[in-house]
DNA sequence: GAAACGTGGCC
DNA sequence: TGGCCAAGTTT
């Protein structure tokens, strides 16, 4: 084992947990659990699932989080469980009115995997959130972070939950040198993480990580001042802090050029759904596809038309450019209105109202594509 | 291990 | 603007 592979010893609390001082190690985690949770009982954030962390509160609160901001997922929460209020409901709910209430919020999949998690709790477990980590982790879209995460908030039983803002604090603490969001640091942090975890309040502990990281302990510009770990700290003490965890650069992002067609007809407006797996699977949208780059777009609306058979008495109108970065592609889409002489049907095509439209979940970038044309939903 | 999977905020 | 990042999981 090397400093390289191991991080840097620059602590008394990480030479302890090395086992270079076995005797004390006890000593320092005990310490920084009594540290934490003391800054933790005058700094948490006042959050609507911590009023009442019921098991379904911290579910659902939980699968909402994941990869989102707190300030985003607050209003969802709100609205999410006053309309489905228990498992029961969210499980007999149609899948189309979870995906309603989850537009915006993105990582669509979440939503069929709550939705199928609460069939699975109302079939297998009684309609009761299951306290183990084996029959958590077997429900749709419950990994690691979030097993651990519901057994130690909502049922107070000694289980990590590790999240970026917990890799983060501990990169920082012990100046590991694993990469951001590898498995490399993620088992580095996991070890240590079940080092330091105290059975009396591992809920709050895990929490008080997860708020260190997200007022304190932050990515860019960390509030080391009035860190109550500052002491204990190796990147503090290195004086680079944010040199933890270490980054790579990301590729640059694939563009992919591709069309939409606004078709409307007698107050009506033509709508497709995407297919049920991969991105936006299931979400709704205008008729659309994706280009070869040097496809010109006006010629592939003209194809378009054709191959659908769609008669229009005036060209289509060019309406404008929408650009929507996605996390690993970005479209680049030309937005053409078209109106045709007829309703078109088959080609997957519905025709619907606005009344219509604003019940179907659409994805950010068409809201942006009917914004073009003041079209507000 | 790597890639897919949304969106909004920040600089 | 463009890149980074956020209470991760799945394939």
């Amino acid at each position: 084992m090397t400093a390289t592979a191991e991080g840097k010893t620059g602590t008394p609390l990480h030479r302890a947990l090395k086992g270079e001082r076995p005797t004390t190690a006890a000593d320092h985690s005990r310490e920084l659990a009594t540290v934490l949770l003391a800054w933790y009982a005058e700094n948490r954030r006042k959050l609507p699932w911590r009023e009442h962390p019921t098991p379904y509160w911290v579910f659902v609160s939980e699968m909402m989080l994941q990869q989102t901001r707190v300030d985003t997922v607050i209003p969802y929460f709100l609205r999410f469980v006053s309309r489905f209020s228990t498992p029961a409901d969210l499980a007999s709910a149609p899948e189309e009115e979870v995906l309603k209430a989850w537009e915006g919020l993105g990582y669509y999949r979440r939503a069929k995997n709550l939705k199928r998690a609460m069939e699975q709790v109302e079939q297998r477990h009684n309609g009761e959130i299951p306290t183990s980590y084996e029959a958590l982790i077997a429900l749709p879209g419950v990994g690691p972070y979030m097993a651990g995460a519901i057994l130690s908030i909502a049922f107070n039983l000694r289980y990590p939950a590790i999240d970026g803002n917990v890799q983060r604090v501990f990169a920082r603490l012990f100046a590991l040198p694993q990469p951001s969001g590898s498995p490399a640091l993620q088992k580095s942090v996991h070890q240590l993480v079940e080092a330091v975890l105290p059975s009396k309040a591992p809920g709050a502990f895990n929490q008080a990580l997860m708020d260190l990281g997200a007022t304190l302990c932050l990515p860019r510009d960390p509030v080391c001042s009035v860190c109550p770990l500052r002491e204990t700290c190796a990147a503090f003490q290195e004086g680079q802090p944010t040199a933890y965890p270490t980054t790579t650069p990301r590729p640059h992002l694939p563009e992919v050029p591709r069309i939409a067609l606004l078709l409307r007809c007698a107050g009506e407006i033509a709508v497709e759904q995407r297919p049920t797996a991969g991105l936006l699977g299931g979400l709704w949208q205008l008729p659309s596809r994706d280009l070869q780059p040097s496809q010109p777009p006006d010629k592939a609306v003209a194809a378009w038309l054709l191959e659908n058979e769609i008669a229009s008495p005036k060209p289509p109108r060019y309406l404008g450019r929408i650009r929507h970065t996605f996390t690993h592609l970005r479209w680049v889409m030309e937005v053409f209105e078209v109106c045709p002489t007829s309703f078109v049907q088959g080609q997957g095509l519905h025709w619907v109202s606005p009344d219509e439209l604003r019940q179907l979940t659409l994805p950010k970038a068409y809201h942006k594509a009917l914004a073009l044309a003041g079209l507000k939903l």
